[in-house]
DNA sequence: CTATCCGCAACTAGACTGGTTACAGTTACA
DNA sequence: TGTAACTGTAACCAGTCTAGTTGCGGATAG
């Protein structure tokens, strides 16, 4: 299973999205992700090193979206957050020399691996924060969720309410 | 990361095959693998239950294929030995309820991840164990190891020392 | 009856994940 | 200049997963 950080980074950004140019603590968004801080400090370290968020300290500090959210694909945020460019592991320890399947098996599986895991990339590489967004944006006008008094575009702009 | 059981079962039926209808024992195989048999039997175990081998106790035991090794795709292995039908980690425990993209991204994420998983297995099912055997039989057959005395031919078929 | 197999339970060490506390560094602002 | 609000990072913990190992009961052929 691939660790629930890819996942938390994508609720990061589009949580960052969300808001716009607004600076959003860490703390803002571990009450959304439910988790800790910390957690969310270092996913954004990662998300920061790729060049996707950028950070200021201090007082009435946080982070924003470095880049417009349609130039952040999920495969970027995966990329960032999950490292290791394998996804199959191979063998544990190297099999025997003394034996044809043992000698070759691990060459004949890498670029079927390899292969797999592009595909399941490509996929990543078509959605965008700014898709996720969008879509979120669907739910919140659809669903109707929480108190209906306001407009679903004021929905939309301001309800992110801790 | 996927664990090498994959890897490990996939060897291990591609052994089988390239055995042809000899019974082979997990001590045989956990040579090959270079791991202990009982490894080795818990992974056969998988690929008992899914019916891709047929397993004998007893003196002059072992496994064998019990279909075809063109009818038994990676993706059969993958699904019999790793457990779960899901490949990304949602958010460990749920996002917060009083906030729109707590509220929708687990729903927007979980078709995505969906699809990407979806994308990874249909590689997985366009490739099977006599695929794989065939591929391991030309690198035999070029790479020339071990000593080149015998014909390929004969290589292929009878060169499976421990 | 015995040697040779498998099946399975139990235990281990190591790695990884997510959560938590603690503390140093940076910044805005009074 | 001091203080409050932030981030960054190290350290530690519990839980889980992986692969390896031992041990033992059960099946089977000869």
């Amino acid at each position: 299973m691939i660790s629930s950080r890819v996942a938390v980074a994508v609720h990061v950004l589009a949580f960052m999205a969300w808001k716009r140019r607004d600076p959003v603590t860490s703390e803002r968004i571990a009450a959304s992700v439910n988790t800790n801080p910390v957690v969310v400090r270092r996913i954004m370290g990662a998300l920061r090193n790729a060049g996707m968020v950028s950070v200021q300290p201090g007082v009435g500090g946080g982070a924003t979206l470095a880049r417009g959210p349609e130039d952040i694909t999920l495969l970027d945020v995966y990329r960032a957050v999950e490292d290791g460019d394998e996804l199959f592991s191979l063998h544990p320890s190297e099999p025997s020399r003394s034996c044809d399947v043992g000698v070759h098996i691990r060459d004949v599986l890498r670029p079927i691996f390899c292969r797999a895991h592009r595909a399941m990339e490509s996929v990543l590489a078509e959605v965008t924060i700014a898709d996720v967004g969008q879509q979120m944006m669907g739910r919140v006008q659809a669903g109707g969720c929480c108190d209906a008094a306001e407009s679903a575009e004021a929905l939309v702009r301001e309800r992110m309410g801790a």
